[in-house]
DNA sequence: TACCAGGAGAGCG
DNA sequence: CGCTCTCATGGT
């Protein structure tokens, strides 16, 4: 049986291990969280459905989770003491009322929240982060995630996995990377994003761009800082500002957004870019990232009822 | 087939 | 600054 702590991030499970702290399973207590909606909106890509959980990497561990009511189960391979490694990821101390508390009382974003309840930012690596998104532009989801997987086979490094489970890689660092020639990367379908990805990877590897020194600046610093990055815009350094760091009023401004907020807040009119921008972070209050997940998940789902 | 996808950069006026 | 064009590839 689960042995619960209340309030601690991992209830760890009792086994019958030589140390009760010690474990391969571990589970956290959450309330108002969406697991599945979370790993799928859109802000990670190596997260696939099994049979009973959802397998994927967390920081170089292979991992499964699954979610029972208020609990989130997680599995690794080899016994784990400390982790914190999987609780900052879910960000599960997060109590989402205080943040849905400072969102504008507004038709639209109650609206994307009454629909997409339990929706959460996750914590993810900067460096994955980073490269995944130089890699999203201009493609689909399910790309953006093919391209990916053939990137941690081609050059991560391969991980310990459980009996039966498919095999799985690291996310290759970036000197795996920056190791590569554009055309070894151009074989993994991500086209013109090659020449990007190669740079922003020797860059990190060398240390011209230290991607650990920009947690300790402010977002302005470190956008400014992301933004001299090859392949690396507004608004894929708003996605790492906002998925790896935690900078919780960067708000990416993609197509789907873009349009939302047109047609949400412009009356469907054509409006500039920066326009959209500056509204963005007038109206969306202080977890402006936040509510714009929430209306990116919205306009997502809605779209597909259509078809 | 035609259009679009979690864009960025270069060239232009 | 703001506009347009191109980049590569696959889904719908």
């Amino acid at each position: 049986m689960a042995v619960y702590f209340e309030t601690s991030s991992c209830l760890s499970v009792a086994t019958s291990a030589d140390s009760p702290s010690v474990s391969r399973e571990c589970n956290f207590a959450v309330t108002d969280y969406d697991l599945a909606g979370t790993l799928n909106c859109g802000q990670a890509f190596n997260w696939h459905w099994r049979s009973d959980g959802w397998e994927g990497v967390i920081h170089g561990r292979w991992v499964r989770l699954c979610q029972q009511n208020g609990t989130i189960r997680a599995e690794t391979v080899a016994p784990e003491s400390d982790w914190s490694w999987l609780a900052d990821y879910l960000q599960a101390h997060v109590g989402l009322g205080d943040i849905l508390v400072t969102f504008p009382a507004e038709t639209r974003l109650t609206m994307a929240v009454e629909k997409c309840r339990g929706l959460r930012l996750l914590r993810q690596d900067p460096w994955e982060c980073l490269a995944s998104f130089i890699l999203s532009s201009t493609k689909q989801i399910v790309q953006i995630r093919q391209i990916i997987a053939l990137l941690r086979v081609r050059f991560g490094s391969p991980l310990a996995v459980p009996n039966g489970a498919p095999r799985q890689f690291a996310f290759p660092t970036a000197e795996q990377l920056a190791a590569a020639t554009e055309a070894e990367l151009r074989a993994c379908k991500m086209g013109f994003r090659a020449p990007y990805l190669l740079a922003a990877a020797r860059q990190v590897a060398i240390g011209e761009c230290n991607l650990d020194r920009l947690a300790t600046l402010s977002v302005d610093k470190a956008r400014s800082e992301l933004l001299k990055l090859p392949g690396v815009g507004e608004k894929i350094a708003d996605c790492v500002l906002l998925f790896a760091y935690g900078f919780p009023t960067a708000f990416p401004i993609d197509v789907w957004i873009a349009k939302a907020l047109r047609q949400f807040y412009f009356r469907g009119r054509k409006t500039p870019m920066k326009r959209l921008r500056q509204f963005a972070t007038e109206h969306f209050g202080p977890n402006a990232g936040y509510a714009q997940q929430y209306l990116f998940h919205y306009i997502r789902m809605e779209g597909r009822k259509k078809l």
